[in-house]
DNA sequence: GCCGTTTTCGGCCCGACTGTTTTCAGTCG
């Protein structure tokens, strides 16, 4: 599968172009970057079947070199023009202030190349003789470069979510607001974030400018205005609060909500109506038709209400239009939790610990899966296995509000074979199956490996099926295909992993999974009773890929799932 | 370079902010 490799390939050829100040063919470069990155299906197989013209944004032109790229593994239209500018244009690109023309700019007056040619002729004052720029350019550019050396980029969903709620909670405490949320890609639960969004409704802004720019979270203020602020939080990211009019929330909601792809599309709509849209209403003439609420934006553009989890343009507006959006799976449809692990392996709490806060978040079941064998993680051989059941049966007996499921998360061998005997399997309720070791096989023999765990009697469920850690490790080697259509054939359900740095199943292979007619679980692998609230970042990460309440087997009631997985 | 319920040619999302200007270009979201 090398849609990622292809839509790398054309955004970088975007990057380039607009170094040249080329306007629309670079739109159109980025656009067929977006479509194939979001495409749920292999590029391969589309340009074999010859549909790749069928694709938004992909003609004859761009068709011609996807069809390079998958042949060769380059584009020689990249290489000229990276040839015309030899400079590190992730790096540069990274300094706030700095945008293709600048850098164009510096490349060819100065010669700068990279952060340090940068940095010297900043401090040597050479910066601020070139048209346009200025002593304060030159100044900020300085104090910008240490910030992109350093640049963490984007963060985990995981670690930012709470941060954003606290800030949202201390301004909501405040008497003079009347509105406060989060917008942006935290918002839509996109696997890792670049900044946080907030919005709010309020009277006396400059109250809530100076509360925000205040707060002990806050590094640095970068910009404090009456309707928009942004500071440097402790941790190196920025936030954003922006002031505006009841009447106007909603569609300062869906504008700063994005996605960007979906903005360009919800305006080409509107103009198409005669209508315009901008962040403080739609309107028709000078007549205001909507703002106050999201739903009436969208329905003054002729669409349904489309869930934030879904505004990417990758299919949910024309759906919209035409009444099809998905019943996306509900955080409140959740049943259960089918992986978790105890300290009778690498957890550290107790059976009774997580089974208490379990029942505590209204669960009717948790399943105990800890791990066989693995020396790092204390894995359980079969005969603390089978204590560990015993000590299950008795927690059963004593809760009433709760059942434990007796399960393993069993290892895949090299070749996938268990590591635990078919006797002991055949107690337990519940047996997922992971690979945790030789992790960088060959594909052949990786997808070997899966397929075989897969085609197992005793496995139910393939755990974090891709290995991928974000901003960690690469996914396994394997045919994502070729594993769903496995997956499919042999009923084993496949795990959407609610951990930050997995999120594994990912939003677009969920809905590949859910098109190939795999069942999917969403679970958190918890280690620590408070792991378990990790579940809202599967449930979105799911809702993120289309999933319905269908797809997802913990959403049974207890009876039903016995029979899917027994 | 792509695309069409006005269009096969002439458009291509919109507004705020900043620093540099003396009416605007570049950047950002």
């Amino acid at each position: 599968m090398q849609n990622h490799k292809v839509a790398s390939i054309l955004q970088q050829v975007a990057d380039y172009l607009e170094l040249d100040g080329v306007d629309f063919r670079t739109k159109a470069y980025r656009r067929a970057a977006h479509t194939i990155e979001t495409l749920s299906v292999d590029v391969a197989d589309m340009q074999k079947q010859g549909k790749l013209e069928e694709l938004p944004g992909i003609g004859k032109h761009i068709h011609e070199k996807i069809e390079e790229i998958l042949e060769t593994g380059n584009l020689e239209y990249l290489e000229n023009l990276k040839s015309e500018f030899p400079l590190d244009m992730d790096a540069l690109m990274q300094v706030e202030g700095l945008g293709p023309k600048k850098i164009k700019l510096l490349y060819q007056e100065l010669g700068i190349k990279n952060l340090d040619d940068l940095e010297k002729e900043a401090k040597r004052h050479h910066i601020r003789r070139l048209k346009g720029m200025g002593t304060k350019t030159e100044a900020e550019i300085l104090q910008n470069i240490e910030f992109a050396r350093k640049s963490i980029g984007r963060q985990l969903l995981g670690d930012v979510l709470p941060l954003a709620i606290e800030i949202k909670q201390r301004i909501s405490t405040l008497d003079t607001v009347d509105q406060v949320q989060i917008a942006g890609s935290i918002r839509r639960r996109k696997e890792t974030v670049g900044d946080i969004d907030i919005l709010t409704v309020t009277q006396h802004p400059d109250e809530v400018m100076d509360y925000f720019t205040q707060m002990d979270l806050v590094g640095e203020v970068i910009v404090k205005g009456h309707a928009k602020s942004t500071v440097r939080l402790y941790n190196g990211m920025d936030a954003d609060i922006r002031v505006f009019k009841e009447s106007d929330f909603g569609s300062a909601m869906v504008y700063f909500t994005g996605s960007r792809e979906l903005n360009i599309v919800l305006r080409k709509i509107a103009l198409s109506k005669s209508m315009k849209l901008n962040e403080y209403g739609v309107f028709q003439e000078d007549v205001r038709l909507a703002g106050q609420t999201e739903s009436e934006v969208f329905r003054a553009l002729g669409l349904d209400y489309i869930p934030p989890e879904l505004r990417e343009n990758t299919g949910e507006i024309e759906a919209a239009q035409r009444g099809k959006l998905p019943e996306l799976v509900d955080y409140n449809d959740i049943k259960g939790d089918l992986h978790i692990h105890t300290n009778w392996s690498d957890g550290k709490s107790s059976i009774w610990e997580m089974a208490t806060k379990a029942s505590g978040m209204g669960y009717e079941y948790l399943a105990v899966t800890d791990h066989t064998r693995l020396p790092v993680a204390r894995g359980l051989d079969e005969e603390r296995l089978t204590q560990q059941m015993n000590e299950i049966d008795q927690i059963n007996e004593e809760m009433e509000t709760i059942t434990i499921l007796k399960g393993a998360e069993v290892n895949l061998d090299s070749y996938g074979n268990l590591d635990i005997s078919s006797d002991i399997l055949r107690e337990l309720d519940l047996v997922i199956a992971a690979v945790h070791y030789d992790l960088r096989q060959d594909p052949e023999k990786i997808n070997e490996r899966i397929s075989r765990g897969l085609e197992n009697e005793h496995v139910d469920i393939l755990a974090h099926p891709t290995g991928r850690k974000l901003k960690e490790r690469q996914p396994y080697k394997l045919d994502i295909e070729n594993l769903f259509q496995k997956a499919s054939e042999s009923g084993t359900i496949l795990e959407v992993n609610s951990q930050p740095k997995r999120l594994d199943l990912k939003d677009i292979h969920v809905k590949m999974a859910t098109e190939y007619g795999c069942q999917l679980v969403v679970n958190t692998d918890s280690h620590h009773t408070s792991d378990l609230s990790y579940m809202e970042l599967g449930v979105s990460t799911a809702r993120r890929g289309w999933a319905e309440k269908k797809d997802i087997i913990n959403t049974l009631p207890i009876k039903k799932l016995l029979k899917v997985i027994s």
